[in-house]
DNA sequence: TCATTAATATGAT
DNA sequence: ATCATATTAATGA
């Protein structure tokens, strides 16, 4: 979601930055704020038992992180990592939640905001379950897409490495590299020097 | 800039 | 799926 800035810092919210590879918070720690991004990208990632990294999701400009655990009483499911020099505001839950009191349309909006993420959300489980790699793909594709706001057909750009998407989908990056040779001849998707456009 | 590392692409097992 | 290797891009000393 993307909270107007001003508002934010009118209830205690503050800039903070972060180098690349900098960890914003870590698996396991109790939840305190609500990170918006300013600039730069984020990574909510996990290790698995044989320490293969696996990624959750990649958020850059004007999104938001952290923001599902500000109603409950739980601990980070997942590490955030800053992938490139990035500005957030964050905002500390108790704050947020105020706010949320003072601006009823904010809190609607929010509401809406969780709900497309939870939609979304099961699409995706349910294409990243399919065998078929163009599914898993494409279902992460769309996943992306909804969280873009300028959507026009087959010019969302998907800034991600290959390796980042065999992350994302769980596929190893040579699967990825050959599925999305298929996916340009079966144009589902387009290709600019080497980004995806979809 | 040049040297080193990361990412991409393809072929083989 | 894993491994090996060649090419290309990105990074940083």
């Amino acid at each position: 979601m993307n909270i107007d800035v001003q508002i934010l810092y009118s209830f205690g919210g503050e800039t903070v930055m972060y180098k690349p590879k900098e960890f914003i918070f870590k698996e396991g720690e109790h939840s305190q704020y609500y990170f918006q991004i300013i600039s730069g990208k984020v990574k909510l990632n996990t290790f698995t038992e044989n320490g293969k990294e696996f990624i959750h999701n990649i958020l850059g400009n004007n999104q938001s992180f952290g923001d599902p655990l500000l109603f409950i009483e739980k601990l980070y499911p997942t590490n955030a990592v800053s992938l490139q020099a990035t500005e957030v505001v964050r905002v500390p839950k108790k704050n947020f939640i105020e706010m949320l009191k003072t601006h009823p349309d904010l809190s609607l909006e929010v509401n809406m905001c969780l709900s497309q993420r939870l939609y979304y959300n099961s699409l995706m489980v349910r294409n990243i379950a399919s065998a078929d790699p163009i599914q898993r793909l494409k279902g992460l594709l769309d996943y992306l897409k909804s969280y873009h706001d300028g959507d026009c057909q087959q010019c969302f750009p998907v800034e991600l490495t290959r390796q980042q998407i065999a992350d994302l989908t769980g596929l190893r990056v040579e699967t990825v590299i050959r599925t999305i040779k298929k996916m340009v001849n079966q144009e589902i998707i387009k290709m600019e020097g080497r980004r995806i456009l979809y």
